[in-house]
DNA sequence: GTTATTTCTTAACCTACATTAAGCGACTAA
DNA sequence: TTAGTCGCTTAATGTAGGTTAAGAAATAAC
């Protein structure tokens, strides 16, 4: 279960002590594949370390289409961003794509965290720059880029779960329908 | 000059002596419009607080188009935030809409003043928290509304600097061609 | 004040992607 | 077993926004 001691080793350095205290910060769950541990209109009570399986953060927009936000599996985090700061009822969903173990954090154990193991606070500051630069990355992808290279794009920065996602969720983070995404698909196929 | 002070009291309490040391972290300059900081190619040494002016930050793609990741005016933050982070070349530019006066503050310069008062990386930390929910926030409008839709946020967003800005550069931010922008602004005007 | 450069507008035509609709295979339910 | 749902595909048609080109208006340059 320390797979998320090794994600924060990566950026700092945690005493004995204080790994045990961020631990006791956690709680584990298991959820299988459909569950939606969030539903539009709730808060956001917890950011989510996956620990194994695949969840998935999307929104409806008024014409029921959904889009979405992100992927998370193995060492990833996941959360309504905006729900989770602000504790306010957000507007996105999240749900299990595969059966899943995750540690939870609620907003206030965060916050808590922050206080007594200030490297933690590091912790989260490097991993919020890194969102950022991917985040930006991807606005700027959907502007300048074909759905076809944006397919191409996605398939690099989710190797390992491409296969596991059915292809209107793909579509859905891409920004085209099911049906296009189809005849993209076969598109490349019949030019190799 | 202390709009910064300001900015930061908003998140976090410094003591006098703090504040002291973060002055002391950045460097002024004064530029005038059209000065390029930052060009396609190079690092991205300083972090930049906005005192006075608007500049933008934007990348240039394969077919020659803009595209703007974002303005900013009195009071906010602009950064190449890949080349600032991983303080290696990147692919952006930033160039000055209106005469500015600013503070920097390079990467070096930011990591001691996080060892030397902490608050500042909580102050940090909560900036990026918040654009973070920006950046996800316009990419969810990008994939769900219309360009007429996107210009609304855009106002609601930028209301001090829409006059100020040219029209090609509104359309390369909300992804669209001047030509478009000239035709979705009539059509809006005509039908009020 | 005149020329040059850049920005904005308009209009004809074009394309990437959406919409609608129908059919098909896989899985689930009684 | 069969009916129902869901995900995927295919194809015809539709549309938001792009492209090209040319002129008007505004800025800058001399």
């Amino acid at each position: 279960m320390d797979i998320v001691l090794e994600s924060i080793a990566k950026h700092v350095t945690l005493t004995e002590l204080e790994q045990k205290i961020v631990l006791d910060s956690f709680e584990s769950h298991r959820y299988s594949a459909k569950e939606k541990l969030l539903v539009e209109g709730e808060i956001c009570y917890d950011s989510t370390f996956v620990i194994s399986g695949i969840l998935r953060n999307y929104f409806v927009d008024d014409q029921i289409v959904e889009h979405t936000v992100s992927f998370a599996t193995n060492g990833w985090w996941i959360a309504d961003m905006y729900s989770f700061l602000s504790q306010k009822p957000g507007n996105s969903y999240i749900e299990v794509v595969e059966d899943a173990m995750v540690l939870t954090m609620t907003r206030d154990q965060q916050l808590n965290l922050f206080d007594q193991v200030p490297k933690m606070e590091r912790y989260f500051r490097i991993l919020l720059e890194r969102s950022l630069i991917a985040n930006q990355q991807r606005l700027m992808d959907n502007l300048s880029l074909t759905a076809e290279e944006r397919y191409e794009r996605f398939c690099e920065r989710f190797p390992e779960i491409k296969h596991c996602l059915p292809q209107k969720q793909i579509a859905s983070y891409l920004g085209i329908t099911p049906e296009f995404f189809s005849k993209l698909k076969k598109r490349i196929l019949t030019a190799k």
